[in-house]
This record gives C-alpha cells, structure tokens and sequence, in this order.
DNA sequence: ATTGCGGTTTTTGCCC
DNA sequence: GGGCAAAAACCGCAAT
C-alpha cells in the first residue's frame, strides 16, 4: 500500500468513525435536550403548584391539610377504579366471571 | 331591641357567617381546582418524558444511563466534581476499583 | 331414600364441606401467619440498617456515598465496570467532564 | 535536622496519615460489612416470603390476592394510627388541642 | 424467549 | 436535620 493510499484509508476510517459517533452523540443530545426541555416545564409546574400553596398558606389555610385534601379527591377518584379492580381480582380469585 | 331589628340582626349574623364560610370555602375549592388542574399537566409531562426514554431505548440507548447523564447535567459542574472525588475516595479507602 | 338416610347425607355434605373450607382456611391463615411474621423482621432489618447508615453519618460520613459503595461492592465486578464505562461514553459523547 | 532526625519525622508521618486512612477505612469497611451482613439476612428474609407465596400457589392459592390481603391486615393494624393521626392534623388544623 | 408493564421497594430531593 | 413527597431501580408476570 502506497503511503497516499493508507492515509486514505485511516482518513475515511476517521470519517466513518466520526460519523458513526455524530449520528448517535446528536441522537442522544437530542433526546437530552427534549427531557431536558419537559423537565424545565415540569420543575415550572411544580413551582406554580408550590406557589398556590405559599398563596394558601397566606390567607391562613395549613397546607399539609390541604396536601391531604388534595390527596383525598385523587384517591376519591382513584379510588373507585382501585376498589373495582379489587372487586375483580377478589371475582376472579374464586372464580367468578 | 325591636323583634324587627333582633331579626335583621340574626339574618345579618347568619349572612356574615355563611359569606365567611363562602369566602374561605370557596377560596380553598379555587386552591384545589388549581393545584389539580397543574398535577394534571404535570402527570401529562411525565408521561411524555416516559415516552422520551422509551424512543430512545428503541434505538439502542440505554436508559439508565441517559438518566444518569441528565442527572449529572441538571447538577453544578463543582458539585458533581465533589461528588465523584468523595466516591472515588471511598472506593480506594475500601479498594474497590 | 329414608327421611334418616337423607339427613345422614346433608351432615355428611356439610361436614365435608366444611372441613374443606377449614383445611383451605386454615392453610391461607397459616400462611399469612407465616408471611407476616417474616415481613416483621424484614422490617426490623430495615431498621438496622437504617441505624447504621445514622451511626456513620454521625462519625461523619457521608451517607450518600456509603449507599453506593453498598451497591458497587454488591455489582459484580465486570458489569460494574461495564456501566461505568458506558457512562463514560455518553458523558464523552456530550461533552460532559 | 540530622538525618536520622528527618527519617524519624517521615516516618512518624507516614504513620500518622497511615493511622489516620486506616481508622476511617477500617472503620467505613465496618459499616459496610455490617450493611452487607443486614442486607444478606433481609435478603433471605424475601426469600423466604417469596417460597411461601410459591408454595401457597401450589395448592392452589392466588398470589396476587393473598398479597392483597397481607397488605389489608396490615394496613387494619396501620390505618388506626394512620387514621389517629389525621385526626389529630385536622384537629391541629382547626386549632384544637 | 424476550420485552414491555404494574406494582413494590429504595433512593433522592425538598420543605419546614 | 428529620420527615415527607417524587423519582428511580427492581422484580415478577404476562403477552407476544
């Protein structure tokens, strides 16, 4: 192999290699910066939520009461399909369907 | 005192009463609609960040790895330099390498 | 059939039926007798542990990296170095050092 | 400072900083060994929950639902405290005690 | 057989 | 710093 052609070939293996690296290093970057992006907006929402209770907290609400409220109707609405659930799996445990 | 007046009295006794129980009441239902509605869309962000990860394992990646990488971007350059130290400190106080 | 027979065969039925619920009742009892007395000293375990982690941390280390040296010297050893170099790769692969 | 002098102070250095990552190693690896020794016990302990939710199985029962149960009884036991203490919240939160 | 999924436990971060 | 809520790792199951 004449030198001009080895440093061609370790130049397109280079190439391939940084190809190789770029397409996955920018696919995960991309992926990085999308999660990165909805996190932003999720740690906002946490923030706005965390506000409302500082704004509770003002006007002379407790706000692990209200954190336990807020619990409540999630659960009161949970609550049904997990019961029905229950309900089922208990059917079905003894062979009712 | 009149039976006129003692009447007025009562019904504005009773008016206050029930617009304070209103005013709070209200103002506490308003807090939890609001809070609800934000863990609402912040749910709705989780899930998207799910699907996220779930793209990018079906390319390949790793994903518990890319969580650690988001990890250590969201952390302070300084503190992650620490961090890193303090284990590898442990680690050769216990030889583990 | 005799009205004598016929009531010897309900008893019968009875009886039968009832020594298989017992023996099936039983059996479940005992084994979640069994089940809650071992997730007892599980907890208690739990406990232990979470005593030494406090105990450490009051001699000053830092209980964090405690956590993952527990984890590390549990990994086996290739796999451990094959995470390790795995992260290194993404964090190379985003610039990240 | 002779010779001898100075070998002295090296070595009474090298002692002390040996001394000094001997005792916090010696002393980390005990903690960990202790750990390790609580988790391999909590371990067994699993494993031995787990054999009899199989064994359970094989006569017939349901795993899931006799997880279920587990968790009911236990939480018959933990809900009075549970529910004590959200008495007491909102009791607080009212302003009695 | 492999992989996605639900649920459980463990870990981390946060607020008081 | 201690308790509490959120996130993450872990495990068995199921379905393909």
């Amino acid at each position: 192999m004449t030198e001009t052609a080895a440093r061609k070939a370790e130049v397109a293996n280079d190439t391939v290699t940084k190809d190789v690296e770029n397409v996955s290093g920018q696919r995960l970057k991309s992926y990085l910066d999308r999660i990165d992006r909805l996190e932003e907006e999720k740690k906002g929402l946490a923030e706005d939520i965390k506000d409302i209770y500082a704004e509770a907290k003002g006007v002379g609400f407790d706000v692990k009461t209200i954190r336990k409220i807020v619990k409540l109707r999630q659960m009161d609405t949970n609550k049904r399909h997990e019961e029905e659930e229950l309900l089922e799996l208990y059917k079905s445990a003894v062979g009712l369907d």
